[in-house]
DNA sequence: CTTTCTCTGTTTTGTC
DNA sequence: GGACAAAACAGAGAAA
DNA sequence: CTTTCTCTGTTTTGTC
DNA sequence: GGACAAAACAGAGAAA
């Protein structure tokens, strides 16, 4: 075979084609699928941009003066974007607008860099509550704002700006489902496990699988709201309280104690097998417990290797911390992270 | 209004929730544009994940043996994902299993990273034909594969073996739609603009459009299929033939002449106002012409700030080539770029 | 052994 | 300096 | 003037 | 060295 060949089979030619006829992968996978367990819309011979598809146009707003525009350039001018009303809070990564920007919002120890995003799901922890409806006890106030809707879309510009603009805001309140006991959940989740065996399980970057949380989750002491401590977690028991406020975790490992309270609210994650961060890259369905497995797994798409090692004439780089770290153990060097 | 919300208000949360009612960014968006030009699938209260939405279930397998795997647990063994059957031709965005890989395939200089991707539907030009059909003149073979589907879906790893297996393989195919002549299809564009003003046209990081690619398209001299040059370009008339063979632009700016053959051939699309390219990232709907564009905005979501000043203490660093250029023409600064 | 990549407990950084 | 949250690190470890 | 970002003609890089 | 394609650059320039 050529190697001309060969290289496109490995390549992923990112254009569209306006054409049907070509859109053979789709159809071919969706052909297969159709077998297990394909449930929502089925458009065969349909041009495969799940923008058209999904949200069709709400993206771009024509500027009323434009001429040159057609059907592919769909571009705006800022101003009409931020006009955009929005509220992208733990569903993101398809929301119809995208923040522009989807960077950490505290960049790494560079002060440049003014884009404001944060990929994580993880403001839970102060704002739980024992009840089943959520929302209830807003207790601070602190991470709750006044108006849970209509906010202004925020594009990187306006987002500068919003600072000196009191603008009507929101905090994300993707909570919920993790309001209800930990305990119940994990019960429910190993219910899950057991019973879909065959179920939706594809793709992605990477598949493998962790053996720490393969492990058969257990059933356990405590039952459902009862008592809400200081953090408001709900614990089944007297005895549970006080390992809670011991930072220790009831399950599983049996006693494991962390070094924050703060830290043991998060630990449940590993347990329940919740999964709310999802990978922003189109297509991938990609889904992490924790906002670094995210932010790594990002550079997998985006081919990244920020780690440099300082050494040498040209320095080894590295895509993960990980990997970056163990080369510094190994060999002594130094090494400094390009920003980003 | 505190810094927390205000703060709240500018990132965007990524995580999803398992509930329906925090959508109210979409649900409202929806609203917004139902008014204007929607005309695809409403699926108001739905959980807004396109993936969901789109190729439900196709990117995840289930490992039979699985035990842990739960809804949100969907990850497999490499094994399994690379059974997978694709062929992600033109349009990737959104194909079920996007390539874990997102780089150009050719690194910036650095000899180190094997991913393998391009991000170009460029690859036309040398497949072009006059036919209708497409498809047809596979002259040379050279960039023609024997087989057009059954691909396998090459993750990073398997793609690397890949080279040494001799998979049967396809080279996109995306051109289709540009075979058509070039001129007819610069009169269908000048109508479609003309006739379509308040159309889709929204979000993405920016809106801006280049005003040289505003003005107004002019009808042409030539018409369509009747010579075929060596380079597979349809002309009109001898006269044209001429032209191209000069490298010369027929279009607008009148006997513009290119540095070569081959972008005078690419350069057709700055006239067809073909938009091919997609940004990767979920939720962006901008589009592009060139690959260069797409690789830049892609930072745009990233954060990403490749360019480093490698003069000072705390060097400057720049998101885009074009920044960069400038401070190093002003300053004499020298600077290198970080790989990816 | 290797490389690639995710998981997670703790540390670092940044902001108020 | 303190408190706090977000980000990053540094291992461990899975998969191939 | 600035910063942020896209467009595109040419140059550079990389591979055969 | 050559041919070729992909990637990147270096400006221009739009928008705010």
């Amino acid at each position: 075979m050529r190697k001309d060949e060969q290289r496109k089979l490995l390549e992923c030619d990112d254009a569209m084609s306006d054409e049907d006829s070509d859109d053979d992968s789709q159809n071919q996978l969706r052909g297969i699928l159709r077998g297990k367990q394909m449930k929502c819309v089925e458009r065969d011979d349909e041009f495969s941009d799940d923008s058209v598809e999904d949200n069709p146009k709400q993206q771009h707003r024509r500027v009323p003066s434009s001429i040159a525009a057609k059907f592919s350039d769909r571009r705006v001018r800022r101003s009409h974007l931020s006009e955009f009303i929005e509220r992208e809070d733990a569903v993101s990564s398809d929301s119809p607008d995208d923040s522009p920007l989807r960077q950490p919002r505290r960049t790494p120890r560079s002060k440049q860099t003014k884009i404001l995003e944060t990929e994580d799901a993880i403001s839970d922890d102060s704002s739980y509550d024992t009840s089943h409806q959520s929302k209830k006890s807003l207790r601070s106030g602190k991470r709750k704002a006044p108006t849970p809707r209509k906010v202004k879309q925020v594009n990187p510009r306006n987002a500068k700006r919003a600072k000196h603009q009191s603008t009507k805001q929101v905090v994300s309140q993707q909570v919920k489902q993790e309001t209800r006991d930990w305990n119940t959940r994990i019960k429910q989740s190993a219910r899950q496990c057991n019973s879909s065996d065959e179920d939706e399980t594809e793709g992605g970057p990477n598949k493998r699988r962790s053996k720490r949380s393969r492990k058969p989750l257990r059933e356990l002491e405590t039952k459902p709201k009862e008592k809400q401590s200081s953090c408001s977690m709900s614990l089944g028991s007297k005895q549970a309280l006080l390992m809670h406020k011991r930072n220790i975790c009831p399950v599983k490992e049996r006693g494991k104690k962390f070094f924050s309270h703060k830290y043991l609210v998060q630990h449940r994650r590993v347990h329940l097998d919740d999964r709310p961060l999802k990978c922003p890259w189109k297509g991938c369905k990609m889904t992490f417990k924790w906002a670094w497995a995210r932010t790594e797994h990002i550079r997998v798409h985006t081919g990244a290797r920020p780690y440099v090692c300082a050494e040498e004439g040209r320095g080894q780089t590295f895509r993960f911390v990980s990997d970056f770290s163990r080369h510094k153990r190994k060999t002594g060097h130094v090494g400094k992270k390009g920003r980003q």
